[in-house]
DNA sequence: TCTGGGGTCCTAGGACCC
DNA sequence: TCTGGGGTCCTAGGACCC
């Protein structure tokens, strides 16, 4: 978007407040004034809070079994996750902010970018108090709006317009106002500083975002490197962070999951790898791609003593995207890392280095006289999959009974993806 | 008993070549 | 015993994000 850089036009950040557990009251009035947390996969910890559940001290990523008293004490409603609701209640938020701008790129499932042109709009504050009621009225979901020069600037001015009440959800920094903002803010509270660089910052000295951007850019680059330096020119409100529309495919595909209870036997590892192993390859022949490498890994809890996990990958002889083909490579290299007599937790494979599909149809040394055949009947799959459900065909490798499935005892209804569990209405 | 899943980008260091 | 300088490519691992 290299209408964004001009002087004309400014940056502007929608994030969704607290988005899974909204997502959640959307359609479920009553959890309107309650506590609200969602769960990890598993059930194993909180990911998202409404701002009463944080009000009682519930810390993201804190595991449900230290906070489950509350759950009486307060009333706290928790809800396992349901991201096929959240996908889509994100898809129409986003389709809602196309109509206000020219340019939005959707950084992640709850927030975008998008700009604001000058020229055309008198007041860009006041616009997006527009955008904000916009979205309240039609999906019902509370977001909040920062405006700035930068796309670091925008998180800072969306962060603080979601802490601060006074500001009514909408906030942009100007020339006026910029330097107090990035006075109050620590520094490790800036998007791109996590633990690690917070910490060593600190140690430095360097307490508040006005701290860093004083220092000299070989000392930034220096403790921070290249990227910690993009981040500082942004926040002094020179753009130089580039989101590239055009290009959304993946460069890795990853799937894996935790298990719902310890698993011990190879044949059932095997099953849970052939399951993550369809998944990604269906992924994969959506963005068009094949994988010239898979890796596959297994490990067990973390918080047992006799921790064990490997990872082995494997460079396929030729890029692939067929299902079955992954799926024997990955099971290869689960043998070559299989340790009997260990509890394991999680098991997960990756794809990468891939190339166009295009590019290898291209190939006059075939050496696989049935590809063709085989490609369309994994789009059948696909396809039929896409119209009916996931699940309606699925490879027999990937196992019937899963006991290592997941646990999830707390989930809503699919209220907009699934026709069977639409909201009922008494009249 | 009980602690998510899916991504990106960057750097250091080894292997190899001239 | 001494003992180059560059360049590229690849991988593992760190750090961060949502």
């Amino acid at each position: 978007m290299n209408n964004g850089q001009t002087h004309t036009n400014l940056f502007a950040l929608l994030d969704c407040n607290n988005f899974f557990a909204s997502c959640e009251r959307v359609f479920n009035p009553k959890l309107w004034d309650k506590p609200v947390v969602v769960l990890s996969n598993n059930d194993g910890c909180a990911i998202a809070r409404s701002n009463e559940a944080k009000a009682l001290g519930i810390k993201m990523g804190q595991p449900f079994f230290e906070w489950q008293h509350l759950l009486r004490e307060h009333k706290v409603q928790v809800f396992s996750p349901n991201f096929p609701l959240y996908g889509d209640l994100s898809s129409r938020t986003m389709a809602i902010l196309h109509g206000w701008s020219q340019n939005v790129e959707v950084y992640s499932i709850d927030e975008a970018f998008f700009t604001l042109n000058k020229d055309l709009i008198e007041d860009t504050e006041t616009y997006c108090r527009q955008i904000r009621d916009h979205v309240k009225k039609w999906i019902g979901m509370p977001v909040s709006i920062g405006i700035a020069k930068t796309r670091t600037l925008t998180k800072v001015a969306n962060e603080l317009a979601k802490k601060h009440p006074e500001y009514k959800g909408v906030l942009e920094l100007n020339n006026s106002n910029t330097e107090a903002c990035l006075k109050k803010l620590p520094v490790d509270d800036i998007w791109g500083v996590g633990r690690r660089s917070g910490a060593k910052l600190k140690a430095y000295g360097v307490e508040t975002a006005y701290d860093l951007i004083q220092k000299s850019d070989a000392w930034i680059k220096q403790k921070l490197t290249i990227s910690g330096l993009r981040m500082v020119y942004e926040l002094r409100g020179t753009p130089c962070l580039e989101i590239d529309e055009a290009d959304t495919d993946k460069k890795h595909i990853i799937s894996s999951r935790s298990f719902g209870r310890p698993v011990e036997k190879l044949s059932e590892l095997k099953e849970a790898v052939a399951s993550y192993t369809a998944r990604a390859a269906e992924k994969l022949r959506s963005q068009g791609s094949m994988a010239n490498v898979i890796t596959v890994y297994a490990r067990t809890s973390h918080h047992t003593e006799t921790y064990y996990g490997k990872s082995h990958t494997t460079i396929l002889p030729e890029p692939t995207n067929h299902t079955p083909t992954l799926i024997k490579a990955a099971h290869a290299g689960l043998g070559k890392i299989y340790q009997p007599g260990y509890r394991y937790k999680k098991a997960g494979i990756a794809l990468s280095k891939f190339v166009p599909e295009t590019v290898h149809q291209l190939n006059l040394f075939e050496t696989d006289p049935d590809r063709q055949k085989k490609q369309q009947l994994l789009k059948l799959i696909d396809g039929l999959n896409l119209e009916n459900g996931r699940h309606c065909l699925n490879f027999a490798s990937t196992g019937f009974k899963k006991p290592w499935r997941m646990k999830q005892e707390f989930r809503s209804p699919n209220y907009t993806a699934d026709w069977n569990q639409l909201l009922k209405i008494k009249i």
